[in-house]
DNA sequence: ATAGATATGTCAATATAACTGACCTAAAAT
DNA sequence: ATTTTAGGTCAGTTATATTGACATATCTAT
């Protein structure tokens, strides 16, 4: 095995630390517009994968945010009370639900995004495309596994 | 302004899920490690940022974690109480604490590194250099805006 | 047709980790 | 001598998650 350097455990460190920063930055800047909605972090990350993957059924929504059922439940009722999401049930299996965002949600979105899009722009505009490339390359590497 | 495609909405909302599921698996990986101890990733992510800043100070902790000083109090008197953390007086400044992993913090450091490691580890051995250097690079201007 | 598996919903209690606000001491800085 | 800074602590509350139990509707397989 390599004694590279970048794999040194002082490196890999570093990264468990700014991994932390990475992500607790980028999802603190829009707590102020979603506080006017009276919605938390939760509500931002369902709204999110929503709007990412239009359509996901319940079981798909559980499978990316890892929460349970019952943490799930809240914050998708209250985000249908609100009217920022539309539940419909499946045609082919209608045991299944199928979540959107409807207009009002769609422009929660858009709010929110525009304030959290500011640092990732800020960060990728003074970046050549081949770091974009990587940075994306090992942020897919970590994720899968 | 350009139009890059790596600048494109679509390509900065992936990122911001990405990087929502890198922080979530980079630190559920060792949980079972700490509830062993009863420590929960609060715990976790003081003892990291202490073993990274060794003889960090009570104000320089809360910069890092950004919690307030009563949500820190909790957690250091947990892991003091189990005697994983050591703080001593400053020796200029005696308002001061500095902070500190006695032996068995730096062990019990070393059994939740050993963990969290791995999927860092994987990311990067299959990684080159030069992507392992723009992929921090990204990630430093993503913190520091 | 019926039995079992699957997708979802919900009640209740609890845990974790954060918050606000108020107030305190000791020591440094002015 | 006064103000500011660094830190500690009490009390109450909020946000988000958990476990466990149970219910219903619908699909799948025999």
């Amino acid at each position: 095995m390599k004694d590279l350097l970048y794999l040194k455990d002082d490196q890999i460190k570093d990264f468990i630390e700014q991994i932390f920063y990475a992500y607790r930055e980028t999802y603190s800047d829009p707590r102020k517009i979603l506080k006017k909605y009276s919605f938390g972090t939760a509500h931002h990350r369902a709204i999110h994968i929503i709007e990412r993957h239009k359509g996901i059924t319940i079981s798909g929504l559980l499978n990316k945010l890892k929460i349970t059922k019952q943490s799930l439940n809240r914050v998708l009722r209250d985000l249908i009370k609100n009217k920022s999401v539309l539940i419909k049930k499946g045609e082919i299996d209608s045991r299944q639900r199928h979540i959107f965002l409807n207009e009002k949600g769609q422009k929660l979105f858009d709010e929110i995004f525009l304030e959290q899009k500011k640092r990732i722009y800020n960060a990728l505009k003074n970046s050549d495309s081949d770091s974009v490339i990587k940075f994306k390359n090992v942020l897919s590497k970590i994720i899968n596994e």
